[in-house]
DNA sequence: CGAATACAGTGGAACGTTCCAATTTTCAAG
DNA sequence: CTTGAAAATTGGAACGTTCCACTGTATTCG
């Protein structure tokens, strides 16, 4: 590491940054009494405590938070690292700011990053996010992403929420939404329409709510008769492109379904784009289910009938969590399950004629 | 500030972090040594620095960045901040995963959060970024923002870079995209498929971007020998219910267009939307243009046409650039402006026949 | 062989803050 | 006044790292 030029040693109006010790020579008063003011102490006269402040205005200090942090507390920030998969899928970015939101206003700030679906690059953030001194992470775990990869983590005692995707075997928190009740009842919604070939659409088996998203669309299926066909069942990416792949698949088996239950919005979207770039027009041709509930669910045509689990809320159920966790530092993980529900809007059409009589 | 309980310092376990001291011990060198082997340095023997390493990770030491850039740098942390306005726009999600690809091969990491179009939520951030020891910040600033509001900043010598939106009278870099450009391209366009009613949709006057924006659409009406309508320019929010709202008052006035360019893609989208609400299709019965080029672009139904001028590609930019300043702690100012492209698809249609006769 | 030089490694100070124990100031009560 | 306790303030050590100037060793060369 070389130093380069030198010459930016001469600083012409820099003079270094200014620290307490200025703002105490200005005062006139000890740098300890400036901490106890910059910490809000009571045991300072109010009289002294606005020359402090006021020195504090004239000299345009600025707080060294590196430097407390490292004196403090053996060197935890008040940083909150979030690790998504996904940024650019609204249900994340909805996440992240409802995290924010909590954080920030108890005084946090957040180390956001998306690991795009990459063990390698995840282990590579929460490395840096740990020599930051995160005090703690939010993380929703990449695809193929095992309990071993914690392991470290979780010796290390910073709290940890595990959030949206399932981690069998981790001892951190985790926040998870019902995802089988959830896909259940859109299951059941679409049979109540009279709808017998279902299709699962979007996601991977190596996704862990991908098996309770489907088991949950499987134990509908089975309690209404219908047999589970597992060709229906099909894998694709869990964006609005891995959408229009998987509808462009389903449609093209030798019976195809006339509804379907998707991963996420932003496949059920993909689906809709993929049926209407068929002259398909979703709601009325065929019946769209999603899951999340994104803004865009509502404001979309036709408008998605959707799950919702309310990103932002559970963002800031996260981060409620782990601020929990982080100031009673004990180490026990909790397991949170946030309900859902149905939410029924147009793409999912109407009752469609079956020339069956309707159960009960 | 109260401690609480004490019983916390029993500390079962944990026993202090390890520190390079600890790894010094173990490794039978001193601490001195460590940090050159931390840091990579070529003059420690080969065997040492293997010794070193392997008591690096006998004991699980995490290397502590807060400590490191309390003494290297007078306090500037590898951390760069970057503020957007809109998390859930997908513009600016992609915005930050290009800033985010850049940086972090760089080595460092990123601070994101939105403001919400907010000047004083914007304010709060930047302090908080300060106080954090940020190398540099990426900014896209809140409507209404004042350049007064970047005057401590601007003072404190940490290298901004102002991207997307125009900041009149700033000293920091600025990267914009060639806006009136890309609409004057956008409405050309539509001029040449035969409109002549043709709306611009959403934004507010206090966005810096709107001006810039409009003056291109009105110079390609005035090259066009069209009047300008003032009635034809509807302001809503810059997002998917702004665009909405916007089509809907557009369609009311009493001359209604055939056919907007809009701030960007959400409000594109939106109007899409609003569109098909009231039964007309977006690309047949009225024409859309967007502005960004955003993901859902190339894939939406109709698929939109749209001024690209790839988001991601300018988060790569304005991150490329913001490195560069820091690099080369030169203070000055540099204003990057980013070209764009037309990319007609779906959403604007075919040329419509107005009965008159076309100009070469 | 002696001196010059390169190479490896080292101890201590410093970065800007907080914490602790100690000191000084204030003030009410005896 | 004196005393005691409470309130306000303070100096110095400490947090974990890097940097500087320095000390030994090997190696080279005239």
């Amino acid at each position: 590491m070389f130093v380069g030029n030198r010459e930016r040693d001469i600083r012409i109006m820099a003079e270094g940054r200014v620290t307490v010790i200025d703002i105490a020579k200005a005062a006139g008063v000890s740098k300890s009494t400036v901490s106890l003011v910059l910490q809000g102490s009571a045991s300072v006269k109010s009289e002294t405590r606005a020359r402090v402040n006021a020195a504090i205005r004239d000299l345009g200090y600025v707080y060294n938070r590196g430097a407390a942090t490292l004196r403090q507390t053996g060197s935890r920030s008040k940083i909150i690292g979030v690790i998504v998969n996904d940024l650019t899928n609204s249900f994340f970015a909805e996440l992240a700011v409802g995290i924010d939101m909590v954080v920030q206003s108890a005084g946090y700030v957040q180390f956001l990053s998306s690991c795009a679906e990459n063990p390698d690059r995840q282990q590579e953030l929460i490395g840096s996010m740990r020599e930051h001194g995160v005090s703690g992470l939010i993380i929703c775990p990449a695809r193929g992403t095992q309990v071993s990869d914690f392991k470290a983590l979780e010796g290390s005692s910073i709290p940890v929420v595990v959030a949206v995707r399932n981690l069998p075997g981790t001892k951190a928190s985790t926040l998870m939404s019902a995802n089988a009740e959830g896909t259940r009842a859109a299951t059941e919604h679409l049979l109540s329409l009279g709808h017998r070939r279902i299709a699962f659409l979007g996601g991977f088996s190596d996704m862990a709510v991908l098996d309770e998203r489907v088991s949950g669309y499987r134990d509908a299926l089975r309690d209404a008769g219908i047999l589970f066909d597992e060709q229906l069942v099909v894998n694709a990416p869990s964006s609005r492109a891995g959408g229009v792949e998987a509808i462009g698949r389903a449609l093209s088996l030798a019976e195809p379904p006339s509804a379907a239950v998707c991963l996420n919005d932003a496949v059920a979207f993909g689906v809709c784009d993929g049926l209407r770039s068929r002259k398909l027009e979703p709601g009325t041709d065929f019946a769209v289910v999603g899951f999340d509930d994104v803004i865009e669910a509502k404001t979309a045509v036709p408008a998605l009938t959707t799950v919702s689990v309310d990103p932002q809320g559970m963002g800031r159920r996260a981060a409620t969590l782990l601020l929990k966790q982080i100031n009673s530092n004990s180490s026990d993980g909790e397991a949170v399950i946030t309900a859902v529900r149905l939410v029924v809007r147009e793409s999912s059409g109407k009752a469609i004629n079956t020339g069956q009589e309707m159960a009960s």
